[in-house]
RNA sequence: CGAGACAAGAUCGGU
């Protein structure tokens, strides 16, 4: 079933779904039964290429599932624009008797953020922390994003230091974001702090956190300071592209 | 007991 399952996610992450389905048939015909990430691996690849209802059809077929099930169903219908939809079925899986998780909820929160719905993201959070589920890397991540986006990098820090304060290790990511937001906004004082930051904790900037940095300069006419992170970045050992 | 599925970042290009 594993090595189905692996065959069936690369081709589904090469968008040959129909084949995909063909190695399903396959597996069947010689005895194997499809399990939760089988089927989720499926339903997730067609939701990857916007075909939700495809992906439904086959979870309402009754076939085995769990929360990454309905987590990919969910993914799907937010990227076909169908936000209320994926708010019904976080509902449903409440009361489905699976119950949504981490991932559920950042999926949510970060499809919402990309809207610039902020508000209803936060309200997600909000809910998920009632429920009892903890936040992640992850659900930082989305939100810390999503206020970057819309230039409110005071809110962005706060996040930062709440996750610190919890005890939640940020990352790579989590750095690139900030530093990418700060960039946007010419602050490159809150640049180079969140950088030495990140160096302090053992976080080592990776090629996009360069590119971020290097990028905000260049747009701000700093072309000095550019060549400067360029070569920090190349004696670290971290490839451009 | 382990192996396969769903979630967050820069730049550029396509529509």
């Amino acid at each position: 079933v594993v090595t189905y399952s692996s065959l069936i996610y690369g081709l589904c992450k090469i968008g040959k779904i129909s084949e995909a389905g063909d190695l399903l048939k396959e597996m069947r015909e010689i005895g194997l039964v499809p399990d939760e990430v089988t089927y989720t691996t499926i339903v997730d690849g067609f939701c990857r290429e916007g075909k939700a209802g495809e992906a439904f059809k086959l979870v309402e077929r009754g076939v085995v599932r769990n929360a990454s099930t309905f987590n990919a169903l969910i993914k799907g219908l937010c990227k076909a624009g169908k936000f209320e939809e994926a708010k019904v079925l976080l509902k449903k899986m409440g009361k489905g008797g699976l119950a949504p998780n981490d991932v559920t909820y950042s999926i949510l929160i970060d499809r919402f953020c990309k809207e610039a719905r902020l508000r209803e993201a936060f309200d997600l959070r909000d809910e998920m922390l009632e429920r009892g589920i903890v936040a992640s890397v992850f659900t930082y991540g989305a939100l810390i994003h999503g206020c970057c986006k819309v230039g409110q990098m005071e809110e962005a820090d706060k996040l930062l230091k709440e996750m610190l304060k919890k005890g939640l290790a940020p990352n790579c990511i989590i750095y690139t974001i900030l530093i990418s937001g700060h960039c946007r906004k010419g602050n490159f004082e809150e640049v180079f702090k969140l950088r030495d930051e990140m160096l302090k904790r053992g976080i080592a900037p990776d090629t996009v956190t360069y590119t971020a940095i290097i990028s905000g300069l260049c747009q701000a006419n700093k072309m000095v300071e550019a060549n400067t992170v360029l070569n920090e970045m190349q004696e670290r050992g971290v490839l451009p592209n």
